[in-house]
RNA sequence: GCCGCGGUAGUAUAGCCCGGUCAAGUAUGCGGGCCUUUCGAGCCCGUGACCCGGGUUCAAAUCCCGGCCGCGGCACCA
């Protein structure tokens, strides 16, 4: 192991030791120098956008090739308009996530445009034998595999197949009538293995393609397409989750047949995101079965990306975890506390700490000259600017939470303005007395120190909390200042939590609330 | 059922290939303290794990066998 470590620094693939330390060294690929440069490959199906999972195979794909100054590839795998028919907008979409996860492709494909080069390898195999076209029904097809015979179409001449492939693809044949198949052990151990499938039909006037319309109604299949463009493509490494273990073992068979060696295999463990759902399925069921309970592919409940990015979470923190899993064969559930933690220290250093008050209560303070206005930095250490809290009035908003554990006559501090002693109840609200000025004289008092906001310098707040599977809207009160920040920014508010400003109106603004 | 891959503290991960330096490192959580005009950040201390059983060996988290448990796959989806 210090073998390889002192080989991957002296070649400049492993960061030094002095380097920033939340920087994860990760293990190094298997066989590089066997390959020469190293080429990865994210290769998404556009047909909804990326979660967490999606963005391990992208990220570590990416950061493996550019850790070994090699290429990166992004690829749509959109062959399926009928059972997965690609989202135009998911192309967009999962770009949009991945430039913000700061991955950039050195080069990009969409497979729906290369059809006629899947086409002529199809004919290479059949030429040489190793394909044919299947015109048995799916179930009988089953049963001569199942049986470990071949089917009667097997067997004859690669003429009579390339004759019957040229008129599949002029669309003599409708769906299911026809497949091809690649020729591989009939009597493999798994089933799934014997003969698959390399393309099948698709009635594409029914169901046509976003991007080719009904031009093509023989589609490759998954294996086919990815195993052939890897190989175009030169892929020297494939990093992705172990549901792909047998599709490495299905598409070998075209490397063999055509000399082809095939790319280093990674499997990696799924990954779960505590109290999110990532199931891409169900996801997409709700959003179509149920939209009114949700807040779109991007809601804040969902472990897609953009649903993160929403929340408040920020691309850091996504690197961070991802690469701290590695290439671990594991199943992984992260928890959203320690997600949150890294979040919070990615995070503290820009986020503008804000007055936000949850249940509040009218406070009228006796004693107190108005108006007077005081500066607060938006920030304790960084210097991000200071806002301004007009009291035109000695009425202040505090939170009944705060009240609760305060004892009558004792003092407690307003932050950054004064310290103030709790009189009593009245129709007004509470009445209280102005104690003292000091920083000192409140800790002096042992007073707790308590955020608050002038009841006429303020804006209503809704704030959305995730709990459970609801989301559940706070309506508080926050510091006018929060007017002047831009939608999309994350704020600490002060002894509540991090959030993110969702939507900026007149009257009232509502912020996600990230974590604690 | 069949095929494949795994099992290190509450969670995640390092170590496993190449057995000793591992009475197991790190992060987070949790408990305590310091600091701080936040219940945030920072700092310090503490807490807590090698799935079970056999075997090989002077020596096993690491190698071998068996068991148990978990996950994935078994499509004319990707």
């Amino acid at each position: 192991m210090t073998e390889l470590k002192e080989l991957a620094e002296k070649l400049g693939l492993v960061e030094s030791r002095e380097s920033k330390k939340e920087e994860r060294v990760l293990p190094p690929l298997p066989n590089v120098d066997m390959w020469g440069n190293v080429v990865t490959r994210f290769a998404p199906n556009p047909d909804f956008p990326i979660h967490l999972g999606n963005a391990r195979a992208a990220i570590l794909s990416h950061e493996y090739a550019r850790m070994y100054k090699g290429k990166f590839i992004l690829r749509f795998e959109d062959t399926d308009p009928r059972t997965k028919p690609p989202l135009p907008f998911s192309y967009l979409i999962i770009e949009k996530d991945l430039r913000w996860l700061g991955i950039t492709w050195d080069e990009k494909y969409i497979q729906s445009m290369r059809m006629d080069k899947y086409y002529s390898i199809a004919k290479k195999l059949i030429e040489l034998g190793y394909a044919y076209v299947d015109l048995c029904k799916k179930d009988v097809f089953r049963e001569y595999r199942n049986a470990g015979k071949a089917c009667p179409h097997r067997d004859m001449s690669p003429e009579q197949h390339l004759e019957l492939f040229d008129k599949v693809i002029a669309g003599e044949f409708g769906e299911g009538e026809a497949v091809i198949r690649i020729k591989t052990d009939l009597s493999h151990p798994d089933p799934a293995i014997r003969d698959w499938v390399m393309f099948r039909i698709i009635d594409t006037t029914r169901n046509p393609h976003p991007i080719v319309g009904d031009r093509y109604r023989l589609w490759p299949t998954y294996n086919f397409a990815a195993a052939v463009d890897d190989h175009l493509m030169g892929i020297t490494h494939i990093l992705r989750g172990k549901e792909h273990a047998l599709n490495t073992a299905k598409q070998i068979y075209i490397y063999k047949y055509l000399g082809w060696r095939y790319p280093e295999v990674v499997n990696f463990g799924r990954v779960g995101l505590e109290g999110l759902i990532l199931s891409k399925t169900w996801i997409k069921n709700q959003l179509k079965n149920n939209p009114e309970k949700f807040m779109g592919f991007d809601d804040i409940r969902f472990a897609t990306i953009s649903g993160l990015r929403r929340r408040g979470i920020v691309p850091e923190t996504i690197k961070e975890i991802i690469l701290s899993l590695g290439l671990s064969p594991v199943d992984a559930r992260i928890s959203w506390v320690n997600l949150a933690a890294i979040n919070r220290k990615n995070v503290d250093p820009i986020a503008k700490r804000i007055f936000v008050i949850c249940n509040p209560v009218k406070v009228v303070i006796e004693g107190v000259e108005t108006p007077r206005e005081i500066e607060i930095p938006f920030h304790p250490a960084k210097d991000l600017g200071k806002r301004k809290l007009v009291l035109a009035k000695p009425e202040v908003y505090i939170s009944s939470k705060d009240l609760e554990n305060i004892n009558q006559g004792a003092v407690i501090r307003l932050m950054e303005l004064f310290n103030i002693v709790i009189e009593r109840n009245s129709k007004d609200g509470i009445i209280a007395k102005y104690h003292s000025a000091s920083l000192d004289e409140a800790k002096k008092w042992g007073a707790p120190i308590i955020q608050w906001v002038p009841c006429n310098d303020s804006i209503k707040v809704d704030l959305l909390r995730v709990e459970g599977m609801k989301i559940r809207k706070e309506h508080c009160i926050g510091e006018s200042s929060l007017k002047t920040l831009r939608e999309g920014e994350i704020i600490q508010m002060v002894r509540l939590g991090f959030g993110k400003i969702e939507k900026i109106s007149k009257a009232r603004i509502s912020i996600i609330y990230s974590h604690e």
